[in-house]
RNA sequence: UGGGGUAUGGGGUAAUUGGCAGCCCGGCUGAUUCUGGUUCAGUUAGUCCAGGUUCGAGUCCUGGUACCCCAGCCA
């Protein structure tokens, strides 16, 4: 019959290779301690166990960052587990997608493993369990199951079948994985306290009838252990020695424990500890909500920008040292609680500030002609080329020629007739200047019939050529531009809040009803300097004053907007508008 | 309704475990700047409430309050 089995396949101890942190929360604290007392003679080992039934979102890169950054710390191992008990959600679709997305974030598993893997195992230790009068199994339906649990300050009723002999329930467990009865016709379940005031503790069912295609185990098995048989076993079977999962397992904790407590282990059980989740201001990460977006087409896709998932994010262009960055400022702590984006936005911008190549791009054109720009021989406008750095913060980043000429594409926002209290860009009368180019004076507008201003004219001071005049004055406002006949179109996407409430159905009840229905703006006609048509897919580069932006991961010439830099002026305007 | 968890400036997080409440994001001033970016300097504001112990309490004790989680054969 079945014999005691002690942890057997444990996992091969490749370090698994992650950023290091360097931190200090409760977990690092209880590990430190075990070490000290030589717990577990000194090892550290973690898990990320995702269920593959989705993409990852950021709040699966908080848990990613917490458990693999523990196990680097502590030069241990942290493995990725899929958590694959429950047949007909679960799809391998997901799993190439999970180990890309942990791979992006920068992390490597120490071994890649499937909790289905120890399906045999955790069916023998339950036929351990039922020899042990600590299981039997139930012929009731899950109705009659649930009412007899009772409920908060309620204690449950037994099972009528709970003291029936181990060699009956030990049949019936074998016919039950046999596929002799139909789904929830029976279970087994823990014998522990129907009166306990832990929910978790009422005789939790450890099996369910499920005549359903696995994943990964393909029709071999009829019964699919259940969460919390399968998850402490699953860590005691691998030699994990720490279990770091979401607070709301806190009340599954003495199950874990319970479970370990009475199978026959050969070494010390491992432990779980409770950290809270990251939520995100205007953003959700329930999974079946995100779904809807994707099959409502409200989204373009799991990986539109605009989603929380990596998948999304890394489409949008926020840089993997951004978000673990982000994970580990924010710290592992017990207090539940939603971060501003705006905060996690300070964090791509710094990254991105250090990394990003410059580069002009007009999103809004408006013409500028300089008057008097001379021309070849041939009547042909002449075309000059300046050096123009591409990164301030990095000189290794070198310098690019960029063409001008005397027809060029400014910014609609960077010229106004009647310029208001403290701007500083160009009207008429005023000087400016055009990044490392010449020093302008705006001297004229045309105007459509409307009335709207289509171009400006502009006188250029030949000794201000490079962008300073020899006299030394000083201009308020550098701009950007792109010479008119070298511009590359291309389209341009600006992205808003996915949902308008800071928290999506705090106050409509339903999350969906607060979706942003502007959360993205295209911009079509946007002027490129030539070297962006030489952009990576996926490259993310700053238009200069504007914002980072990623060129497209497929299409080219389209981009995203990552986030906008800090803008004192919109911030100045929307002080006046008070 | 019973059990468990959490509470520190506007948001978040730390405090050598009883010893000057620190840091990040944001706000405000100013300086620098060929990006109204970056950087730099200064500044703003906090221990949930009521008692108690102590020379001394964010930390310990007593009693409250607020919020979160648990009554799936989901994870």
């Amino acid at each position: 019959m079945a014999e005691p089995i002690s942890s057997p396949t444990a996992a091969p101890a490749a370090p698994s290779t992650a950023p290091s942190t360097a931190q200090s929360d409760f977990i690092r604290e209880v590990i430190r301690q075990d070490n000290e007392q030589g717990t577990y003679g000194g090892r550290v080992q973690t898990r990320f166990p995702p269920e593959p039934n989705g993409y990852l979102h950021i709040g699966h890169a908080k848990a990613i960052v917490t458990d693999f950054g523990i196990a680097a710390d502590f030069d241990g191992v942290c493995n990725l587990r899929l958590d694959d008990t429950n047949p007909g959600t679960e799809e391998t679709e997901y799993v190439q997608a999970i180990v890309d997305d942990i791979a992006w974030l920068g992390y490597v598993p120490g071994t890649v493993v499937h909790a289905s893997d120890y399906f045999e195992q955790l069916y023998r230790w339950a036929q351990y369990l039922v020899e042990q009068h600590l299981a039997y199994v139930d012929d009731q339906d899950p109705e009659t199951i649930s009412a007899q649990r009772g409920g908060f300050g309620r204690p449950g009723v037994e099972s009528p079948y709970r003291d029936r002999p181990a060699a009956e329930s030990l049949d019936l467990l074998e016919r039950m994985r046999a596929g002799e009865f139909p789904d929830g016709s029976r279970c087994l379940r823990a014998r522990i306290d129907m009166q306990n005031e832990n929910m978790w503790l009422r005789d939790p069912v450890m099996y369910r009838i499920r005549h359903l295609h696995h994943h990964n185990t393909g029709d071999t098995w009829k019964i699919f252990p259940t969460y919390d048989w399968a998850h402490g076993q699953s860590d005691a079977i691998e030699g994990v020695t720490h279990s770091l999962c979401s607070l709301e397992f806190n009340s599954h904790r003495p199950l874990y424990e319970w479970f370990l407590a009475h199978l026959p282990l050969d070494r010390p059980a491992p432990k779980q500890r409770e950290f809270a989740r990251l939520e995100l201001t205007h953003t959700i990460t329930s999974k079946r909500r995100l779904k809807k977006l994707v099959d409502d087409h409200l989204v373009d896709g799991w990986d539109d920008p605009r989603m929380p998932t990596l998948r999304g994010m890394r489409r949008r262009g926020y840089p993997a040292a951004a978000i673990r960055d982000f994970c580990i400022a924010i710290g592992t702590t017990r207090n539940n609680s939603v971060r501003a984006i705006e905060e996690f936005e300070s964090f791509v911008r710094k990254e991105l500030n250090r990394t990003a190549l410059r580069r002009m791009a007009v999103l809004r054109p408006l013409k500028l002609v300089l008057d008097g720009w001379p021309a070849d021989t041939e009547g042909n406008p002449v075309v000059e080329y300046f050096e123009i750095v591409n990164n301030p913060e990095n000189p290794a980043d070198g310098v690019r020629r960029v063409p001008f000429t005397g027809t060029l594409w400014i910014e609609q926002d960077d010229f106004r007739e009647d310029p208001p209290r403290k701007y500083f860009r160009l009207s008429p009368g005023r000087e400016v200047r055009l990044r490392g180019a010449y020093l302008v004076t705006a001297t004229g507008v045309v105007k459509d019939a409307g009335g709207r201003v289509v171009e400006v004219h502009a006188s250029y001071d030949p000794a201000s050529k490079g962008g300073s005049a020899p006299d030394g004055r000083k201009v308020k406002s550098t701009m950007h531009w792109v010479s008119v006949p070298h511009a590359v179109d291309a389209e341009v996407r600006l992205y808003d809040r996915l949902f308008t409430a800071e928290v999506p159905g705090e106050t409509t009840g339903e999350a969906l009803d607060d979706l942003n229905p502007a959360s993205c703006e295209t911009l079509t006609g946007a002027k490129l300097e030539a070297a962006l048509a030489d952009a990576a897919p996926g490259q993310v580069l700053q238009f200069e004053r504007l914002g980072y932006f990623a060129a497209d991961t497929r299409a080219p010439l389209l981009f995203h907007r990552t986030v906008g830099l800090r803008d004192e002026w919109a911030h100045i305007q929307k002080q006046q508008s008070k």
